[in-house]
RNA sequence: GCGCCAAUAGCUCAGUUGGAUAGAGCAACAGCCUUCUAAGCUGUGGGUCAGAGGUUCGAAUCCUCUUUGGCGUACCA
């Protein structure tokens, strides 16, 4: 699946791939002319399609390879005889050194001038550093990212820290390819499940206030939904108690409006809080409560024009066989407001407020349907921006005993699990006796849970259901955010001491031809690499591109600097050159953090 | 019923436009701390890529069917 953007008129440039690309070109050339030597017809060659470049298995195979499978065929020979015969003309014709070529059966392996990568990329990433890896694939537009949309009845759960680490790190990555976002959330404050909160609230709560009961704000109107659940139990007029609340709410009721205020006011005060420990923020919020009208509006527009018809006792439908769909209701028969009316108002809105090239709502698979719908009436409204509209679509977090259920109790809630990481890393930062080291150890830990958690995240294909298995989401070892933050932190102890050696070294060029061991080509090969990535996670909508890019340049990194010294390494010179790709390293495991939601530590 | 999505090691997941012996982590076992942070590194064991066909020089990847699971198909959000 890629977006809408078109890849023309859109310079990025990505140092491997020119590389790949040059060879590509140069082969293919040869494939040509030795094709012409054996009067081979050149349409006969084009059956065989382009020439494709691939990767190694193994690094000690080369860098780059050139499956000739498909030329068998054409050339009446077997691949591993056309591989010798390009060979012969890449050194003998091309003046293309002897060594970089590693025929291995039917492939043409290419080994690489490393160190002239490593000139290039040493180049940009000082040039660039913090926008290292950044392209301009999304320059000029305009992409507004909607996500997290809590409901004001209850705090935030495992739900939508998932949806909010991805809206965060798409976000981000959406930027880094150069594009100009706005995070929005809306707020489902409207409707009858917020009504039965109230209700519940109103019934039994003798007026305690967050304050007075020190609960933080969501959590105590948390309580009173699930106090209603209880009530509703023993007392079968509840819903139809919470409809008329609802009724009520509608017609402008006094004391209904200012209990709603006063109730919203406190859950989104402690959603806020969620947000500010777990690194979430938006430009811009919208409210249901401010949009239904508009949605309905239009609604009654398009009745006028024929989009959509009235039944006999009122309501209003949309027929969509022209999308192989049944038919939905847009407008109760009692003229109220549906999910989806308020939906085309808060898109109708938005476009007006700050009109998009693109706007991407990162809501769960399960409404994908609704998704379908509101789209296409959106378009038959006459809305052209519609083609424009996006649903990225996440898949479920389950628990490993199934899903999670607030009926049956097991939610896990955002606040509790955050906090549970926090005590659990600041703990491990105890065992170690690494407390003055560290420095400010509650901040340190916090940093710790969140790149735990985004990390764990984001890790999964955006699309995918994922289980959520408390025992190794609160793990610190292995392939998780802590090891990546381990990374930074150890580069950065190092290069803390280089500081103050590094006066001794001032004359020493940086000379990337003593960079040779194989773990040394791999991370030049892996930083250059970065920039592809970063584009390909916006093409995708997918963040876990990143994670697992980061997870490798980790591991290259972590078996590197076991085996090899840096700062006590043979030569001046020597010495010289592995500081700086270890700078380069830390530089693009700091890019990379950044859109992956994990925080840099020099120290843990 | 219909529609959408998924199925890879005991568990959780990667797996590029179809390419070489399908990779990690966890768990298990065995090593490595007077040595740039052991939140680390190394090694061992563990696979009918759900099944069956098809396309192809070549399939975990593409197509068809089957099985299993999830989600949707509300005048809920």
């Amino acid at each position: 699946m890629s977006n809408e953007f078109e890849d023309n008129d859109v310079e990025y440039i990505v140092m491997i791939q020119q590389v790949k690309e040059q060879w590509r070109q140069l082969i293919s050339e040869q494939l040509v002319l030795l094709a012409k030597e054996k009067s081979i017809d050149e349409n006969e060659l084009l059956k065989a399609g382009p020439l494709s470049v691939q990767i190694p298995p193994k690094p000690e195979m080369g860098d780059l390879a050139f499956p000739l499978f498909p030329f068998a065929k054409v050339f009446r020979s077997s691949p591993a005889q056309i591989v010798s015969m390009l060979k012969e003309r890449l050194v003998g014709v091309c003046g293309v050194s002897e060594s970089s070529i590693l025929p291995a059966g039917p492939y043409l392996n290419i080994r690489l001038d490393v160190s002239s990568l490593a000139r290039d990329v040493y180049t940009r990433v000082s040039n660039e550093k913090d926008s290292y890896g950044h392209t301009s694939y999304l320059k000029g537009k305009r992409i507004m990212v909607e996500f997290s949309c809590p409901n004001t009845n209850k705090p935030l759960h495992l739900g939508h820290l998932r949806n909010d680490a991805i809206g965060e790190s798409v976000s981000a990555i959406l930027k880094a390819n150069g594009a100009e976002v706005q995070k929005v959330n809306l707020i489902n404050n409207r409707g009858v499940h917020i009504c039965k909160s109230m209700l519940a609230y109103q019934k039994f709560s003798d007026g305690e206030t967050p304050e007075s009961a020190g609960i933080k704000g969501d959590h105590l109107v948390g309580k009173y939904y699930v106090r209603f659940a209880q009530w509703e139990k023993e007392d079968p007029s509840a819903t139809e108690q919470a409809q008329q609340m609802l009724k009520k709410w509608e017609n402008g009721d006094e004391e209904v409006l200012s209990l709603w205020n006063r109730m919203n006011g406190w859950t989104i005060d402690g959603v806020e809080q969620t947000y500010k420990k777990t690194g979430v923020s938006f430009d811009a919020y919208y409210y249901e409560s401010d949009t239904y009208m508009l949605g309905k509006d239009n609604i009654l527009k398009g009745l006028e024009n024929g989009v959509f018809y009235k039944e006999e006792d009122g309501s209003v439908w949309i027929d969509l066989s022209e999308i192989n769909l049944d038919k939905k209701v847009v407008l109760r028969k009692d003229g109220t407001s549906l999910y989806l009316t308020q939906d085309i108002g808060t898109a109708i809105q938005r476009h007006e407020k700050w009109p998009f090239d693109s706007l991407i709502y990162v809501v769960a698979s399960e409404q994908s349907y609704h998704f379908k719908v509101l789209f296409y009436v959106l378009e038959k409204l006459g809305y052209e921006w519609a083609k424009d509209l996006h649903h990225l679509s996440y898949g479920m977090v389950n628990l490993p005993d199934g899903k999670m259920k607030s009926r049956e109790g097991t939610v896990v809630d955002a606040d509790d699990l955050f906090d549970s990481l926090t005590s659990l890393a600041k703990q491990e930062i105890i065992g170690k006796a690494r407390e003055d080291i560290v420095g400010d150890v509650d901040k340190v830990s916090a940093s710790i849970a969140l790149g735990a958690l985004n990390y764990y995240l984001l890790q999964t294909t955006t699309t995918k259901d994922m289980i959520f298995n408390p025992d190794d989401s609160i793990s610190f070892s292995g392939n998780t955010g802590p090891y990546l933050q381990y990374m930074g932190a150890r580069i950065s102890s190092m290069l803390k001491k280089w500081d103050e050696m590094k006066h001794d070294f001032d004359g020493i060029e940086f000379d990337p031809a003593v960079l040779d061991l194989q773990e040394e080509r791999e991370l030049i090969k892996q930083i250059a690499l970065f920039p592809s990535l970063v584009l390909e996670g916006a093409k995708e909508y997918n963040p876990s591109v990143i994670t697992s890019y980061l997870y490798d340049l980790s591991r290259l990194f972590s078996r590197y600097y076991h085996d090899h010294a840096v700062l006590k390494a043979q030569s001046s010179v020597l010495i010289k050159a592995r500081v700086t790709l270890v700078e380069m390293v830390l530089q693009v495991l700091k890019n990379a953090y950044a859109l992956v939601g994990i925080p840099f530590l020099e120290s843990m």
